[in-house]
DNA sequence: TTAAAATAATAGACAGTGTTCATTTTTATG
DNA sequence: CATAAAAATGAACACTGTCTATTATTTTAA
């Protein structure tokens, strides 16, 4: 419940003007609570972007479950479709940074691990047998091509740039890099 | 000088504990005349920002001009070995988001677009004849594509997956584009 | 049912932040 | 010098995350 509001909350104003206290005055709370039951505004945060990665998880599901013919597309634009339908939660995945010594937990990072799983295995369906080994480290890979053009495009830098149609730039970048792995 | 400091400052502590109160005190100053000046928390960082974006063009120059042979991968290892030298900083850039409606200073723009212009000098140098006309926008695909090797080197993601070599990871996309950029 | 233990929730206090602004100090100019 | 322009000040405001001793509530046992 702390986290379904907090989880409006940072869709609503984004993660630099994200308040602890604003969530809790809006459930109703006092900030003691939130303080008992989070322990610190990082771990908060991090509750709330895991659910956020559990929501995009969903979203890239339901479009690959109806996804007739390609599927890599189908990936591509989820990816994308997810971050500007939820620009400020997908931003503030990114946005935060745990501070240094401190750990992701294995449980949060287990919910996040699924998205690399979901491309590493459409990835995988695609290399021919021979490559097949190499689906885990070129799925990685191919999520950071999208990541960045992802990034961009939300940021506006390829708005500075001139650029008007980042998914198709991004779709192109992942189509050579994935005929070039099944060359080989 | 308030720029000087602020960017020690950012560069040691990061984007998330920077204070402008703290900048003003290291250099004898009061707040108000911070404020006077910049105006606003944004506009400081966004000053801070662009001359980061002049040390890291400087960075990749200095590689450029004395590369010999192959300049793709001069690039690509510039654009991360100065994110990795100056984390902080260079995170900085992308965690520093304006407020909406605020838009980036012409001035601030100009700077940080020499960093496009000269990937776009390099690709356009390395492709053929007929396929030169695209070489703007490659190139600011590949640019994209590096950044978010680049992002996921420095943020942990590829840690956390288990990726060691993510310069090898990137060159190799930009590689793969490239090369079908030759073919067509 | 009642007493004790465990859990949940509270709100005040603290140190820090960005921002504003009337005031003072400094510098440059006639 | 005296005056006008520029630069610098720091108190005040409304916020923030975090800690804490205190109070309420719920669960468990007798």
């Amino acid at each position: 419940m702390i986290i379904l509001e907090g989880h409006r909350q940072l869709a609503e104003v984004g993660f630099a003007r994200f308040s602890a206290r604003e969530v809790a005055k809006r459930i109703g709370y006092s900030i003691g609570t939130l303080y008992n039951v989070f322990g610190t505004h990082d771990r908060l945060i991090l509750a709330i972007n895991t659910r956020t990665f559990e929501l995009w998880v969903d979203h890239l599901r339901v479009r690959l479950d109806s996804a007739e013919g390609d599927r890599i597309r189908t990936l591509v634009e989820g990816y994308f479709s997810f971050a500007r339908e939820n620009p400020n939660l997908w931003m503030a995945i990114y946005d935060h940074r745990l501070p240094p010594g401190v750990t992701i937990p294995p449980e949060d990072q287990a919910v996040r691990g699924v998205l690399t799983e979901i491309v590493t295995r459409e990835v995988a369906a695609v290399l021919p047998e021979p490559a097949r080994d190499d689906a885990p480290r070129l799925a990685r890979s191919l999520v950071a091509t999208v990541h960045g053009h992802c990034t961009f495009a939300l940021n506006g830098t390829f708005a500075l740039m001139g650029e008007t149609e980042p998914v198709e730039l991004a779709l192109a970048r992942v189509r050579e890099s994935l005929s070039a792995a099944m060359l080989s």
